[in-house]
Formats: structure tokens, C-alpha cells, sequence
DNA sequence: AAACAACATCGTAATATTGCGATATATAAA
DNA sequence: TTTATATATCGCAATATTACGATGTTGTTT
């Protein structure tokens, strides 16, 4: 099918699954990292930057902007992309909700 | 296409990206909440609790195993799937390693 | 206004993922 | 040894993702 089962789980595994969807692609790493590193960007900069076409650096940034991990402001002819640190900050506090966790291993494991 | 260029990216980039990957799924976001909650589990448990058929979980269990995020050890019947606490804290270290950045906004963003 | 520049969106082809029934395998129980 | 139980794997259908050329949109420059 390839279609997902969204109404058996809870929102919050939907909405975290779909937080970590958004971030597991290499193209949208890069992208983040090169955004975190020049403190912004523009499109055509990655375009340059990675390997891509510019329809397809444009749709990843797309899905980075879904989940609102970064926002765009027009800046003349270009659109500025920053990290939204309001949002950063949320999905931290979200990731680490779950990997802070103790995770003692079970007897039958070791 | 569908296809991921991966060549044109670092083996880091990659990586991290196959991680945020693999957790992004709701019913493997599930399943390990499941065994993080439980210390362990087998594989019809899930198929109980989840309302997803053996064939798939298994096969989410599978993508789980891969980032080594949970190995299984074989139970008599069962399986019995536990947290690598070893991996667990390689990835929560990745994770961090991209959070824990500074994020400051470009003026251009404000 | 016309030409250009930087993105976004559309349409489409190739590939990947999700989900499940059927079947295989391996261990336990009778 | 037959039967049952637990899980893995195969094969397939439906849907999603990735990538890109073409085109649309918006703002800039001349």
C-alpha cells in the first residue's frame, strides 16, 4: 500500500515521526547545516552548493518549512532562510524527551 | 526517480539522515516506546498493542535493527528485542551533536 | 514597459515505502 | 513425529518520495 496508518497511533508518535521524516533526508541535513553555518541563505546559494536542481533544493526547503524548523523572508529578489529558533528549540526538547529516557536493558538481552 | 543522490553528500550526512530516517515512522516511534516502556518485548505483543499485521511490524523491527538502534535475542519461541543501550547513546550523541549548535538568526530574519 | 533574476509550483518518470496475505523456518509441546 | 506457536521473508498492490524540466510568480533593473 505505502500508505501510513496515521489513526492507530497518538498524535504525538504521529507528530514525531513525522518531525524525524522531514529531517531524514541528506539534502535537507545539508541544507540545515549550510543555514546554521552561514547564519542564512539563499536558495540559488545551495542550488551552487549541493548538486541539485533548483526544483528540488526548493521542494526540500519546502518540507524543512513544513515542520517549521526554519522560515523564509523575502529579501528582494531572494528569500532569506533562517532557522526558527523557536521551533529548534521545541523539537530539542522533543528529541530529548525521548532519548534522555533510562533505557536499562532487560536480563534476556545480555 | 525516487532515488536519493547520495553520492553527493558526505558519509556523516548520510548517516545522520538514515537515523532521522529510520525513526521516521509512527508505528517504529511506537514500537520503541513500547519496548523502552516494557524493557523488552516480542514481536506478538506488538502485533496486539499495535493494529498493525505480524508481517509489517516485523518488517519495521527490521528497519530498527539496521541503525542497531534494538537488537533481538531469540527466547525460546520468541524474540526478545531490547534497546542497544551501546547505539542508544551513539545516536542520542549524533542528535546532539546538531542540536546543541547555536542557532542564532540573521538579522534579516527578525 | 520590457527584460531579467530568484524562487515556487506543476507535471511526470523512476524508485522507495508501507502494508498484508501467503509461505518458510525454527523452536516447543503433545 | 506430528502439531502448534512465533517470527522472518517473499511477492505484490497502493501510495509516497525524489528529482528535474518547464512554466508561473514576484520583485528588480534598465
Amino acid at each position: 500500500m505505502g500508505l501510513t496508518k496515521s489513526e492507530i497511533f497518538t498524535d504525538d508518535q504521529n507528530k514525531l515521526a513525522s518531525l524525524f521524516k522531514a529531517l531524514g533526508h541528506p539534502a535537507r541535513i545539508a541544507i540545515l547545516q549550510h543555514i546554521i553555518h552561514q547564519k542564512a541563505c539563499i536558495c540559488n546559494d545551495l542550488v551552487d552548493e549541493l548538486g541539485l536542481a533548483q526544483a528540488t533544493i526548493s521542494q526540500h526547503l519546502t518540507a524543512l518549512k513544513n515542520i517549521g524548523i526554519i522560515q523564509g523572508t523575502i529579501a528582494g529578489k531572494s528569500v532569506c532562510y533562517c532557522i526558527n529558533e523557536q521551533t529548534w528549540k521545541e523539537i530539542q526538547a522533543e528529541f530529548n524527551a525521548l532519548f534522555s529516557q533510562d533505557v536499562k536493558v532487560n536480563t534476556c538481552c545480555s
